[in-house]
DNA sequence: CCTTGTGAATGCGTTCACAGCA
DNA sequence: TGCTGTGAACGCATTCACAAGG
């Protein structure tokens, strides 16, 4: 129909499915717990269960990075630290830029996960005057006038939006237009970008509703409930996080 | 059912697919803001751009809930809006409390998208004796210590969960034992929870890392860019929204 | 013997394309 | 005629189960 047509083969990420590129951040943090507490080596049972996967899952998404791991042993935990930040990109430093300093903005300036890995808050952005000079999590926010310069001078690629939804589609243009080609959305909105930027969302409120949709399906469940009661309350860990998080890339 | 065999058909969640429970707040949003507006009706394609889907993908997950729409005319909006907010359990009240009043749940208290659907803030909870009694957002915050008479007396089904990674599994195990069943997890941890709780987790730093990945890979994309620019800059919108985010709601 | 790595099987979600109906 | 609703085709992700290999 004229209007989507994907003229690239798809979002074909050089062969490592989306899903997968998802779950690499897991591992990733479950792999630097153990790498922090010196354990040198970890079998794929082990670290999936770290990670809420199951092993299956685990061994086959690390089949797409190559083979690091040794049979009958496991996988070296420092190693794979490495090939996994190296694959994400983790091994360079990314300057990301927040725009919208209220409480949430300012959570994510404060937020340590982010220079834990290669990430470096490089500017705040806010359209309120009375907030620019002011510091926040020690890093002084700037007025919306100089976002293409900050943008500029940083080399900054990444841009987080916090803003109110009236603004966020207006912050993406002109974040999009001074360079930047990927956005993390707070912001209750679709953003619409061109082709070649990609844009990640979060949404609480979303994230709330699907929890009630599974609570209200409890509620009716009453009936099954006390006619099975199969004896054990499994505290079963195995297989926790398939996260809610798949590809979404969005290549525009 | 003698065996260890899933006693329960599996996540079978009444026919309706998770992606598509996953899609529906947005929808909801996108119908919203149509019914704002006073538009009284809406064909697949225009609320399938709005909401940042494909249309197949729109009417497909329309046809879970049932016919609702009219051929030759499109959906009735205020008729969706209602269909759509029972389905998911909106009709209803949902008390939440939000555990760990930092920047992050201070935002969250704040963050107006929760009272605008069916939730409400009914207690926030922090384990600094510092801060008990101060108010955010209008609401006192309560010390942990009372966590289980606050859940109980609330009658609270939902908790999100905002602390710092360390104290993340005790609270969850906490807030699970008072009866709650359902939890947002902010805290960038994997939570252990017993069968029928479901647990949805947001990590930021996760979402920056598997933009990393794309944004990596694009700057190794100079030469096949090059070669290709097909003409035109397509600000396309359509189908920018799968969000990333899919079924993920861990039975147990 | 133990654990990885992976083809094959399965299941889920998306897309296509058109029949059905106002 | 126009748009919904949906069976069928397709493609991606997960799981299974076992061969390969330390």
């Amino acid at each position: 129909m004229a209007t989507g047509r994907t003229h690239r083969p798809a979002t074909r990420s050089r062969g490592i499915p989306e899903a997968t590129v998802a779950r690499l951040p897991l591992y990733l943090r479950a792999l630097t717990a153990l790498s922090e507490r010196s354990v040198p080596t970890v079998s794929s049972e082990e670290l999936a269960a770290a990670a809420g996967v199951n092993s299956a899952k685990l061994r086959k998404d690390f089949s797409y990075l190559g083979s690091y791991g040794t049979r009958g042993v496991g996988y070296d935990v420092e190693y794979l630290v490495y090939q996994i930040s190296r694959e994400l990109g983790l091994t360079q430093d990314w300057p990301v830029v927040i725009v919208g300093i209220g409480n949430l903005g300012a959570a994510l300036a404060n937020y340590g996960g982010f220079a834990s890995r290669g990430f470096r808050v490089a500017a705040l952005i806010d359209a309120d005057p009375g907030l620019t000079g002011r510091a926040v999590a020690g890093i002084p926010v700037q007025h919306t006038d100089d976002l293409e310069r900050i943008i500029q001078d940083n080399g900054v690629s990444i841009g987080v939006i916090a803003t109110p939804a009236g603004a966020a589609q207006q912050v993406c243009d002109r974040l999009v237009a001074a360079g930047v080609t990927s956005i993390l959305n707070f912001a209750p909105t679709v953003l619409s970008v061109p082709e070649g930027v990609d844009v990640r969302k979060v949404d609480l409120s979303i994230e709330l509703q699907i929890l009630a949709f599974h609570e209200q399906r409890k509620a009716g469940e009453e009936a099954a409930a006390e006619a099975v009661a199969p004896a054990a309350t499994r505290k079963d860990s195995a297989d926790q996080g398939p996260d809610g998080d798949v590809p979404a890339v969005m290549p525009a």
